[in-house]
DNA sequence: CTGTATCCATGCTGATACTG
DNA sequence: CAGTATCAGCATGGATACAG
């Protein structure tokens, strides 16, 4: 099911905006769409996950491999060996998501520049810059 | 593009566990897609609003329909009447966000089932109920 | 009717440092 | 290599009460 090499993950796979608490689209938690993502190809390693996502701590990796853990996305296989080896793969209900990120980035592409158009007019009109409310942009 | 006569929008439009912080998907902030819901059929009133989602304080639902205004999803009409009415109705911007709310519900009518399980089995296996993670259950 | 104001509880998130 | 521990900060969300 697999390509025949399976590619080592960009550091810059994702655009340092991303995610800027900007899209209003989410999938799980903070960070479970882009593990989910980087599982795309096949099996990766702990250390393979940090280098994408280098800007999350280990801790907050942790968290959320161990949420998609328990909520039946992925799967944790501990190889017992010298060095110590743990692969995370997405499962078969993980898969199903993959189609609902693909349609939130479609969505993102063709839209996101309308939104953020609109939150600089109103940010104009109200002379307020505006927190962070339900979206922002995005990678 | 509206039916003929707009139907009330019933007090149990939406299960009780809605949102839960259950739901792995989710757009814009806690309320909005609920909102987006709402309007779906044509402009409705504060009050209006607030009968489907009476969970929510009056505050909340503000907050929710100011950010969803400034972020071009909702216009915001003030009919200088008495008693005052104000109608809030989703901009084509808006509506574009029905499509992946659709998907997002049907992705749980067809999934949410082996999360849940998935999710009983985890804290059977480790004996914890473990708080919310990233997903649960949804109407 | 349509909101605002104030205060508070929680929780996600993160930095830093340490361990099997 | 693959995490865990601890502490802290800020944003979100909510209860309650009040106002234009």
């Amino acid at each position: 099911m697999e390509p025949l090499s399976m590619e080592p993950l960009s550091p810059d796979m994702f655009h340092p905006a991303c995610p800027s608490g900007a899209m209003p689209i989410r999938i799980g938690d903070k960070w479970a769409a882009m593990v989910i993502v980087c599982l795309e190809q096949g099996p990766r390693r702990f250390s393979e996950l940090r280098v994408p996502m280098h800007v999350a701590t280990p801790k907050v990796l942790t968290q959320t491999l161990r949420a998609l853990e328990r909520d039946g996305m992925i799967t944790r296989t501990i190889h017992a060996e010298v060095p110590p080896r743990v692969e995370y793969e997405l499962t078969s209900l993980g898969r199903s998501l993959l189609d609902l990120i693909a349609a939130g980035r479609r969505w993102a592409d063709e839209h996101l520049p309308s939104l953020l158009a609109a939150r600089n007019s109103y940010a104009e009109r109200t002379g307020v810059v505006g927190g962070g409310g339900s979206v922002s942009t995005g990678p």
